[in-house]
DNA sequence: ATATATTTGTATCGATCGATCTATAAGTCG
DNA sequence: CGACTTATAGATCGATCGATACAAATATAT
């Protein structure tokens, strides 16, 4: 039995991606309702809008989700336990990082820049998941690293939080140098070098 | 000749400082002409508002030129001819770092956060200095990997830019951890994690 | 004392913000 | 067909945005 009512003249999962461009984009508060609507279906009206999605921290969330599920995965390897953890981490950074440079969508990541979306206490919830997955990728790279102790791979002398805020804090990182229109090469060949960070502390064969 | 007219009810120097701190909290667009007005002097009317500094766009150039000539200097170590490279390159990242988690003003760097108070392309001009800044921290990152090479400090293999861009894209990403409440002293102790790149691209005696 | 210069307070400007009301159009059901 | 459901279009809400006009207040200069 298909729906009923009026047909919506615009596709509805569509307009969650342009809106999650835009806020990738602006950020939260400085994307307006005009610019929503105008990009939606080829502009909408108010109501169409409020009757779609609810409000704009509802539109909001749905496109934090979309990017979440989608472009955001490029960390997923810091959780996959097949990977040896070097390869998970210097997967993530290659991954995120060639994302982040990609044409077709706004420089950067979505959640890192999120930071600044959320000039005032009273909007620190609308962020919330994005400061949530923010600490999720900070704790996959101290992970991977305390599994590489674990295994016996690094040294038990290596500092996994130290070196979990020194992966996290280059890739972090990497979405300012993104916006700032750093090359992809530029930014590969230097997790190459940071990656160096990580073979210092493997055990040395006796 | 003291000045004519009816004296200013509240410091103008003071006010820039204030305005300063919000700039650097919310970005140049999420600070609104309300906010500024009230934290200036315990309350300003909109008349002496534009009287005293033209406009907010002036007012922000005022406060980022302010910015840079105090707190931005953690970074002039490395410019500094009578520091050694490394040292030059560890001072910056060490006092960006504990400068940026210090209470008593907004979290992170008000040049790397600047990133996102820019979102529409005629605001690209207001954050200019911002941007430059962020170029001038970059090139004096490869600036000590390079002399440390040409002093033969640095292996002659060592590639100075991909260096540069590892520890100004980690120096970047400490605003973005500040900002999300992580401890100083976690900070910097990656900081010492980073430097081992250094170590690692030093030539070895023979 | 008078003229001049500057800041002040009150009121207000048009534009835009996110959001809502009412009425109409366009579909599926019985 | 008529009942029901949903999305549409146009008008508008109060609040806030950055900025200005005007006149009263307060200083220095002559």
């Amino acid at each position: 039995m298909a729906k009923m009512g009026r047909p919506r003249t615009f596709d509805r999962q569509k307009a969650v991606v342009q809106a999650m461009h835009l806020f990738w984009e602006h950020g939260y508060e400085m994307t307006s309702l005009s610019q929503l609507k105008a990009n939606i279906g080829g502009g909408i009206s108010t109501p169409s809008f409020y009757a779609a999605f609810g409000s704009k921290e509802e539109l909001f969330n749905e496109a934090v989700q979309c990017y979440l599920e989608t472009y955001a995965c490029v960390t997923d390897s810091l959780w996959d336990d097949e990977i040896p953890p070097k390869d998970a981490v210097e997967l993530a950074l290659r991954r995120s990082t060639k994302m982040q440079c990609e044409s077709g969508h706004p420089k950067g990541c979505m959640v890192s820049l999120g930071t600044m979306s959320a000039p005032t206490p009273e909007l620190t919830h609308v962020v919330e998941p994005l400061t949530a997955s923010r600490s999720r990728t900070f704790q996959g790279f101290v992970r991977c690293v305390e599994h590489a102790i674990a295994m016996g791979e690094l040294s038990k002398k290596a500092n996994a939080r130290s070196m979990g805020i020194a992966f996290n804090s280059f890739l972090l990182g990497v979405s300012i140098l993104a916006r700032d229109g750093v090359d992809a090469s530029d930014l590969d060949a230097s997790i190459t070098e940071l990656m160096k960070l990580w073979d210092i502390e493997v055990c040395q064969p006796k």
